[in-house]
Formats: structure tokens, C-alpha cells, sequence
DNA sequence: CGCTAACTAGTACGATCGTCCTAGTCAAGG
DNA sequence: CCTTGACTAGGACGATCGTACTAGTTAGCG
């Protein structure tokens, strides 16, 4: 694709996390790509919905496949630690106003034909599938997989809330605690019985 | 305080959740309140920024008293449980756009001074306190009951942004699900039975 | 070299944003 | 009765929104 193109999404997912999809328009996702506007139509026909598409799945297909790379390569109590510790290390690193472009995404509030919903959805689940299969390999039964994995994608982006809310990592930090507890004893007790006591 | 404020307030409530802070102007709040534009700097000297904090405080009150007593009355399954289903309750309710207003107040774009945010805030940490309390007072360890209570509050707010996405109450009951589980564990594993690593 | 197609630059338009102002309404006290 | 203060109704302002259009520039091929 044009590098224009991929300029101004990478500028408009940064813009995205920090502002929202509604806060931010067309008009400072240009000036931080440093293009002008005339290129809307031609790389974003479908208009600001389309750039928004176009963000949810780059940003999504980059952070998935890190995410699956790391779940296919480690433990799942490496793969989810080593995954959340890079998320708030970008809380940590001095952004006023973290957050997740994705997430921005989908409470779009003109998102009538639901494709910006349809798009971070995509990302929500292939997420999930990705932990999901981490465990199961890892001898957990595919239903608790499952649902820990909704609870790890859900938790991690409700809790980057709260500690933008908060302007501090505390409520991140708590919950990863709970989420990597709560992974520990579902590995404990793996394969019906090995259960501790 | 004024009726006429009280509508507003309810109103802007429902606006913010369906459609964001953002997305929701102050012609859209007047219209569904049934008031005219001009009652704004009678009731909100501060502006937008003045309603966004009342729908905080008003909206974080009402719940998170419920939630207190809620807490304060059952049993920690119980009471997570209960709370949960009445939020899934809102979504399965044919609401096209569910969402949480304090979530969409806390991620405002235009929030300079900090005040949104903070009024967030009050709410997460408020139910925070509320559901580590119960926990403690069924006989879970104090640090073991806070990084579950951050964990639930995240995930419960993650999970209605991934259900939104979804147009679907699978993630989020999913999500439930491990929640549920995982309050059951540490339950089971009160007074005594540390799972420190 | 010259032509053509792809891409970029900048501006213009109607709508809507938050904000603000000036009449109009109504109940209570002198 | 009339005045006064709290409140309501509705319109007007500049700014900015998403969108759309027309020039200007660059690269590739006969």
C-alpha cells in the first residue's frame, strides 16, 4: 500500500487511543501524518468510517499477532504476564492520556452500518481464540479456557480505563495481579487431578 | 435541586451511554430532557464539562449505592452475581448501543482540566471498596479481595465494551462465567491457603 | 520527449458543535 | 396590586466537523 496511506493510519490509531474516535477529526489525523486533505478520498473513499476500519484491523492484525506469536511460543502465565506488561508499559511511558484505538473504534457513536463494531470485534476475538488455545494446549479444559480468555481481553481493556480514569497504573496493576492468580490456579489444576488442596 | 436539571441529568445519562461523551451534544441532551438550550448555564454554570461530572456523581451514586448494598447484604457470589445479571440485564434489553455513561464520561476527549476523569474515578474506586469489603468480611485476605475487586470492576466494564462490539451477550457472558469462577476459588480457598508463587 | 494515470495540495460548503445572550414566564413578598 | 428574583424558551455567534471539489505535481511507458 502507499506510504501515505499507512502514515495516516498509524497516525490516526495514536490519535484514536489518546482522543477517541469522535474526538478526533479528519483534519489532525492529516496534520499528524503530514498530508494534506485531499488524500482522504482517494487512500479512504468510504470516508472517516473507513480510516476507522482501516485502523481497528492494521492496529489489530499487528497487536493479534504479537499476542498469538507469544501464546504459541511460551506459557500461557509468560504469554498473558509478558502481554500485559507490555500494555502498561505504554500506560507508564509518560502518555497523558493512554488507551486503546480499538477500543476507541468501537463506541464510535456514527457507526450506523455497525462495520467499526463489526471491525474491533475481529480483534476482540481473535484475541481471545489465540489465549484460548494457549491453555488448551497447555492441558486446560477448552470451556474454562474459553471464558478465561474473554475475562483477560475484557479485564485488560476495562482496567486501561481505570487507570486512565485514575491517571495512574494502580487499577491496572491490581487487576493484572487478579487475572495472573487466577491463572495460576486454573493451571494448578489442569488435567482433572492435580488439583491442591 | 431542579427538577428540570434532574431530566437532564437522567437524560444526558442515557445519551452519553448510548452514543459517548463526545457523541452526544447539548442540542440532543435539551431535546430528550424536553427543556430548551437555555436552561444550560442556569443549571450547568461549567458547560458540557459540568454535565459530563454530574452524570458521573448522579449516575455513580445510584449505582454504586446498589452495589454497596448489594454487597453489604449477600454473600460475595451472590452479590458479584446479582450485579452482574442486572448488567447483562441492560443489555439483552433490546438496547441497540448498550454502554456505560461513567466509561464514556471517563474517556472524553476534551476533559483539559482533568475533572471528568476524576469523577470517574470516584465510581470505579467506590465499587472498588464496596466489593473488596465484602470479600474481606466473608474471610478472604484484604490484598487477595481488592485485586479481585479491580479485576471484577474491569472486566465487567471490558466485557460490556466487547458485547457492544459483538451486538452479542457472549463476551460478557463469558466473561461472567470465569469471574464467577474465580470469586468461587478464592472463596474456597479462605483462612489460611495461600496460592503465592 | 510527451502523454497519461496516479497521487498530492489546498479550498469551499452545509451542518453541527459549545457557548452565550435576550426576551418571556411564574410564584412569592411588600 | 406590583415588584423582584429564579427559571425557561429560543435564537445567534464563531469554530470546527465530515465531505467534496478543482487545481498542481510526480512517475511510468510508448
Amino acid at each position: 500500500m502507499s506510504a501515505t496511506r499507512d502514515r495516516m493510519v498509524l497516525a490516526a490509531a495514536g490519535l484514536f487511543r489518546d482522543q477517541g474516535y469522535d474526538g478526533t477529526g479528519f483534519r489532525d489525523v492529516v496534520k499528524a501524518a503530514g498530508t494534506s486533505q485531499g488524500v482522504i478520498y482517494h487512500h479512504f473513499p468510504g470516508g472517516k468510517s473507513e480510516l476507522g476500519v482501516a485502523v481497528s484491523l492494521a492496529v489489530g492484525e499487528w497487536v493479534a499477532a504479537g499476542i498469538e506469536a507469544a501464546c504459541a511460543a511460551m506459557s500461557p502465565h509468560d504469554a498473558v504476564s509478558g502481554v500485559l506488561e507490555i500494555v502498561e508499559g505504554n500506560l507508564l511511558r509518560g502518555q497523558v492520556r493512554p488507551g486503546c484505538p480499538i477500543v476507541a473504534v468501537a463506541l464510535a457513536s456514527d457507526d450506523d452500518s455497525g462495520e467499526l463494531r463489526a471491525a474491533s470485534d475481529v480483534f476482540f476475538t481473535r484475541v481471545r481464540v489465540a489465549i484460548a488455545q494457549c491453555l488448551v494446549r497447555d492441558g486446560i479444559d477448552a470451556g474454562e479456557a474459553e471464558d478465561y480468555a474473554a475475562l483477560a481481553v475484557s479485564a485488560a481493556e476495562g482496567a486501561v480505563i481505570l487507570s486512565r480514569a485514575r491517571r495512574d497504573a494502580e487499577p491496572f496493576d491490581a487487576t493484572r495481579r487478579a487475572l495472573l492468580d487466577q491463572l495460576d490456579r486454573l493451571t494448578r489444576g489442569r488435567s482433572g487431578v492435580d488439583a491442591a488442596p
